[in-house]
DNA sequence: CCATCTTTGTGCACGCGTTCACAAAGACAT
DNA sequence: ATGTCTTTGTGAACGCGTGCACAAAGATGG
């Protein structure tokens, strides 16, 4: 993951861990759970269950923010809230432009989860000349050739891609060089990026892809050295260099490797 | 020539770390779009470049799987694909059943990069009992009352969770009940598990918290200290301990804590 | 057949993140 | 006020992941 770090010894040590940045979102949502039923107060170990960590870890993420606890007690959910909150920037407004209205941009626009916590969906842009004016999520899609217009006056600096993949680069190289400096990727590309901009990725096929190889070793497990067997044996390999043919003969290498 | 291949006999040593794993799908879609141009072979520094990561960290997460390139002139794009593909298990076929159909379900079930790569969206399950029946993706919605009979039934061993949040550790649950193994949640929600289940997350919300973070940083870097200033003084923290009223003297702790 | 050049595979060191374990801090009861 | 009990905050150890740097392997050219 690119952390487009630009080194700045910071006023202060403000060197707060990357996974802790990541977590904080994850304590915020249980303590909104817990503000909304009016529990005034609670502890590492209860707050680390309901964000499924480890209290010790979480207590560590706090201790970076500074002594917001009350030994023998715990935390105070409302105070909490709010020191995470500032911290994480969702004290102030952030407008959001979405590109490629299709069914995932169509559906982010949809999406509650953006408007509950400082986010707020500035444009809906998509290259369909057809689009333009209809209304989705109650917003009707401009297009793309305003896309620099909007980003200014609206004083967009985080831009969410929802395009095909071909045209996700072409996207982000149109929304960094209006000012967006800070891209949420849904297509399934690397986007390449100036220093000083932040990329974090979304992709669906790779968390699937993830769980398949997590669930191809718990079945192999069962009938481990069968089952890769009797796989190589009915699915033939590509031969190596086989469409190259310009390499050695190919009996350097085993068609199949052994599994 | 070779001559004596001594071939390394325990490559299955069962570790792949979870960050290689995670990064082998990045490098089997860079090996895609090569192998679509024909491209026999690749070198780890190309390969590198055009999944976005260090060529070094590639070799290493190659090395993992197995001695599969060749010293002096790269990868066997072909081979590679094949090798990896094997070892992430999209060799077979997966049924995916998605449940919850709303904006987000439907999103998902129309996407392609599901069925690109050896997942089959097998089911579409929502409690809504106006969706049944209603294609969606050109496959008709299913209600939630047969989840375990489609589960059993295509031998689904991944679910894909799209419903809102307070419905999804319900969903999980049978799910699990049913025999699914493997969960990817887009609900905003910790799902708890019992052992041997994979839960896999994707937060949209999260994300765009961690970006906020980061462009608040970015921000402050150019007005750091007269920015903090100013925003602790515009906007008033809640007093601590204010709702529960039970405890000692607010004073005990300043209403802004330095930053 | 030998020399040179390219590229892999990996030993090693370093830094980050996680976890344990415990002293210090404060609430609460007496 | 004093003691006990709960819970925080953190020092320290450990393990994992990353990146450097280089020797070995093999292709290529003479």
């Amino acid at each position: 993951m690119a952390t487009g770090r630009t080194h700045r010894p910071a006023t202060r040590s403000r060197g707060i861990p990357e996974a802790t940045v990541a977590r904080l979102p994850l304590y915020l949502r249980a303590l909104t759970g817990l503000s909304e039923r009016s529990v005034p107060t609670v502890s590492s170990e209860e707050l680390a269950a309901a964000a499924g960590v480890n209290s010790a870890k979480l207590r560590k993420d706090f201790s970076y923010l500074g002594s917001y606890g009350t030994r023998g007690v715990g935390y105070d959910v409302e105070y909490l809230v709010y020191q995470i909150s500032r911290e994480l920037g969702l004290t102030q407004d952030w407008p959001v432009v979405i590109v490629g209205i299709g069914n995932l941009g169509a559906a982010l626009a949809n999406y509650g989860g953006f408007a509950s916590r400082g986010f707020r969906v500035a444009a809906l842009i998509d290259a369909d000349p057809a689009m333009a004016g209809k209304p989705v999520a109650g917003m009707p899609v401009q297009h793309t050739d305003d896309l620099e217009k909007i980003i200014s006056e609206n004083g967009v600096s985080i831009g969410v891609i929802a395009t095909p993949a071909g045209a996700a680069q072409q996207v982000c190289d149109r929304l960094v060089a209006a000012g967006v400096t800070s891209i949420l990727n849904f297509a399934p590309t690397v986007l390449s990026v100036p220093d000083g901009v932040d990329v974090r990725k979304v992709d669906l096929s790779i968390e699937l892809q993830i769980l398949a190889f997590h669930e191809q070793r718990k079945a192999g497990e069962e009938a481990a050295v069968a089952e890769a067997a009797a796989s190589a044996a009915a699915v033939v390999p590509p031969v190596r260099a086989a469409g190259s043919g310009r390499k050695g003969p190919d009996g350097d290498m085993p068609a199949v490797m052994p599994a």
